[in-house]
RNA sequence: GGGCGAUUAGCUCAGUUGGUAGAGCAGUUCGUUUACACCGAAAAGGUCGGGGGUUCAAAUCCCUCAUCGCCCACCA
């Protein structure tokens, strides 16, 4: 026996020097499998975002993926978990501009491109810190197919997906109401905003023969539009499209009655002025009716010149407490109802508020591209392991709402496009050559916007694998399993599904598991400012990654979230000793001077003969049940309380008495026995706790031994 | 306003198709001459949120109420 045994099982020692071992062998490219993994499975990890360090969500998505493809490698799958890296955009970029205005730094101070190369030096660094700790975590994946987000062959791809939705009529450039942050500069998707409820003063003023109501007087300067419910017996008597003279903001205009039935004749008078420029539904009124917009406030959140001199320039706040103050003087003032309760949206990463504003973007038309990916999943040919997200998905999916893929930030991949410099016109140009404009014939520049970070990471699974004539993509796609956190279900899972069946006409992934959030130990969100974050990679260094992972699978079911404690952590610890003391103890006991043959015959009749060797296999197929199903909670727990309490507490126990009566006939047999079961017990785990299962195994006496992770399920 | 989920031992959570309630931590009593004190043995602890229904049988299925949480949403 090995001298390490006499000591606690050492995981800092171990880890590395496995990860190592594990790594030489190249049973992480499926290229290099022994002859019998033949069927492929596939998962392409979602890459993490190459920005910071590592947290308690990329731990668990490493041990939840990493032992499905530990288990089915053992299977005899051809397995290939991709890894990758996420350059982020807009995520990254703000992580960047915390760092610069904390140098005092600004990066509408700074060239552009000297921007874009500071970030890309940043997020290299990142993302080679980064893949250091995905292997401190055990990840079997091939780092040989590693992917990075912003390579030129994914941007190729990206490219040919933006022309086809060109082509078919699926992208158009148009100058649309979008979620504009004036603190980040630049526009947002519906899902990048919040909404949040808070409470405001609403304002009636008079406005001609009507009253109107308003949470936001600052934007009612160029309100020349009145408008009412087609049914609204008040105001019955005006016609639609009426002018009205009247007494505003800077003296006499001329105002146009409008009748449309969006208007709730319930709420407030029942008239409301518009302001299409700065409202998403007061837009839409102003197209259905063909109405004139401007804007009010620029995309600084300041007052432009049509406020009039007194307003212009002053920022939102300052000029709503002046507009009030100055039609309270006019006696335009009605009255003023505090506390009103609505809810308005915000910037996702500064919570600052959202201001609408008109502006021309690439949008996507998302509808026929949803209709597919709906079809996919009520035709089961996508499942989702938690069903209760196959409704969330439906939900959102049947009001999907066009997609805004430009963003004003340098962090991405630039748009393929050029705009005319005089009619605005957007012509998709991935060779850039274009010089002047079709429409009208003038000189077009280059689009400076960069896609929203989704639109690429969307293309992911077929983007990684080569599509469309790489063998990856042949031998790999559709891949078998996407695993990510629910969090993410809209902003990626679903594009991932539209644009993937959209591309290759094929899914690009079968099933779909959804973890949870971890939570701290009372299920409070971890964060810096509260303290009470667990860091995974100090966990791993505490109680070692075999601990870490078990603590994060045992009890977790998926999609629900969890609450992880160092005290959960600590117990699993506890768990990779007591494994490591069994091993010692039949080790000691048994002659490993020399190999057993696993298939010899006397093991292959106590087999079929031992009562205890009888019960191992059916907990075998139990578990193997539970492994296929994704119940890796259930998996897990039975497999620790099996090596718990009844091998060590039952079974050990009861064979020191006859290994200790030296008399007993059977005593080579019960040695077998004992073998057989470690031997078993350590496949079972593996997928789990591959450090400390992978260290036991190179010590095992057995015949014919390959690498643990290569070695056969047991079979039964 | 719509949708989804949760409510089980002091705490944090499991409980796969309905068949006499489980884990970790905390806590009680006892136990160390060699696998392990990162341990063992024993005991203790829950009318499974309330109410109703289906069933031979319900934590599990159905209805209803209460509380909490999450997601989606263009009432100015």
């Amino acid at each position: 026996m090995n001298d390490k045994f006499l000591k606690p099982y050492n995981p800092q020692e171990t880890e590395k020097r496995i990860y190592e071992f594990w790594e030489k062998s190249g049973f992480f490219n499926p290229d290099n499998l022994p002859q019998r993994h033949k069927d492929p499975f596939t998962i392409i990890m979602p890459p993490p975002n190459a920005n910071g360090s590592l947290h308690s969500g990329h731990a668990l998505f490493v041990a939840l993926e990493d032992l499905m493809v530990r288990y089915k490698r053992m299977r005899g799958y051809k397995t290939l978990w991709l890894p990758g890296a996420d350059h982020a955009g807009f995520e990254t970029q703000v992580v960047y501009e915390k760092k610069l205005e904390k140098e005092g730094r600004s990066r509408f101070k700074m060239d552009p491109k000297e921007l874009y190369d500071e970030i890309m030096e940043f997020t290299l660094s990142n993302k080679s810190f980064m893949e250091g700790q995905v292997r401190s975590l055990g990840a079997s994946c091939d780092w040989s197919r590693e992917r990075f987000t912003l390579e030129p062959e994914i941007k190729k791809i990206v490219y040919g997906t933006f022309k086809k939705l060109s082509d078919d009529k699926l992208l158009y450039r148009g100058k649309r109401i979008v979620n504009w942050c004036s603190k980040h500069q630049t526009s947002l998707s519906e899902l990048e905003t919040e909404s949040i409820e808070q409470e405001d003063k609403f304002y009636y003023f008079q406005y001609g023969p009507f009253q109107i109501g308003t949470t936001r007087p600052e934007t009612k300067f160029g309100d020349k539009y009145v408008v009412v419910h087609p049914d609204d017996e008040r105001y019955k008597q005006y016609k639609d499209g009426q002018k009205f003279d009247l007494e505003w903001v800077n003296g006499p205009i001329t105002a146009t009655l409008i009748k449309d039935d969006v208007i709730d004749m319930e709420f407030g008078t029942g008239a409301m002025t518009i302001t299409p420029w700065h409202d998403p539904v007061d837009f839409e009124i102003a197209q259905r009716h063909n109405l004139e917009y401007e804007q009010i406030i620029d995309f600084h959140g300041k007052m432009l010149p049509i406020a009039g001199q007194e307003f212009e320039g002053k920022n939102i706040k300052d000029a709503r407490e002046l507009i009030i103050k100055k039609l309270d003087e006019k006696g335009l003032l009605v009255k003023t109802d505090e506390n009103f309760k609505h809810s308005i949206k915000i910037c996702y990463k500064c919570n600052r508020p959202i201001e609408p504003q008109i502006k021309a973007q690439w949008f996507i038309k998302m509808q026929p591209l949803a209709q597919k990916a709906m079809e996919a999943v009520k035709n089961k040919k996508i499942n989702f392991v938690t069903e209760r997200h196959e409704k969330i998905f439906f939900h959102w999916l049947e009001n999907i709402r066009d997609w805004n893929i430009s963003r004003q930030i340098i962090w991405g991949i630039p748009i393929p496009a050029k705009i005319c410099k005089k009619c605005n016109e957007g012509i998709v140009d991935l060779d850039n050559i274009i010089s002047k404009c079709p429409k009208c014939n003038n000189e077009v520049e280059k689009d400076p916007d960069t896609f929203d970070t989704w639109f690429s990471s969307g293309q992911w699974p077929f983007a990684t694998l080569n599509y469309p004539d790489g063998d990856d993509f042949k031998n790999f796609y559709p891949t078998d399993v996407m695993e990510t956190g629910h969090d993410i279900l809209f902003f990626w899972v679903a594009r991932m599904i539209m644009l993937g069946i959209y591309r290759t006409n094929e899914i690009p992934f079968k099933n779909i598991y959804l973890h949870g959030m971890v939570r701290d130990a009372k299920g409070k969100k971890m964060s810096k400012s509260k303290g009470n974050v667990i860091n995974p990679l100090d966990m791993s260094e505490k109680f070692g990654t075999d601990a870490l992972r078990m603590s994060l699978i045992v009890g977790n079911t998926p999609g629900t979230d969890m609450n992880l404690s160092e005290d959960k952590i600590r117990a699993y610890k506890k768990f990779a000793n007591k494994l490591w003391n069994i091993s010692r103890f039949i080790l000691e006991n048994i002659d490993d001077s020399k190999e057993i043959d696993l298939q010899s015959d006397e093991l292959n009749k106590l087999r079929k003969t031992d009562s205890e060797l009888q019960k191992l296999q059916k907990l075998t197929l139990d578990i193997t049940d539970d492994m296929e199903n994704y119940r890796f909670y259930m998996a897990s727990e039975k497999i620790y309380h099996y090596v718990w309490h009844e091998f060590a507490d039952k079974i050990i126990e009861e064979s020191k008495l006859k290994i200790n009566n030296q008399k007993d006939e059977n005593i080579n047999e019960i040695k077998l026995i004992l073998l057989e079961i470690l031997q078993n017990v350590l496949k079972l785990l593996h997928p789990f706790m591959p450090f400390i299962t992978e260290e036991i195994w190179t010590e095992l006496p057995i015949k014919n031994k390959k690498y643990l992770i290569i070695e056969e399920w047991t079979n039964v």
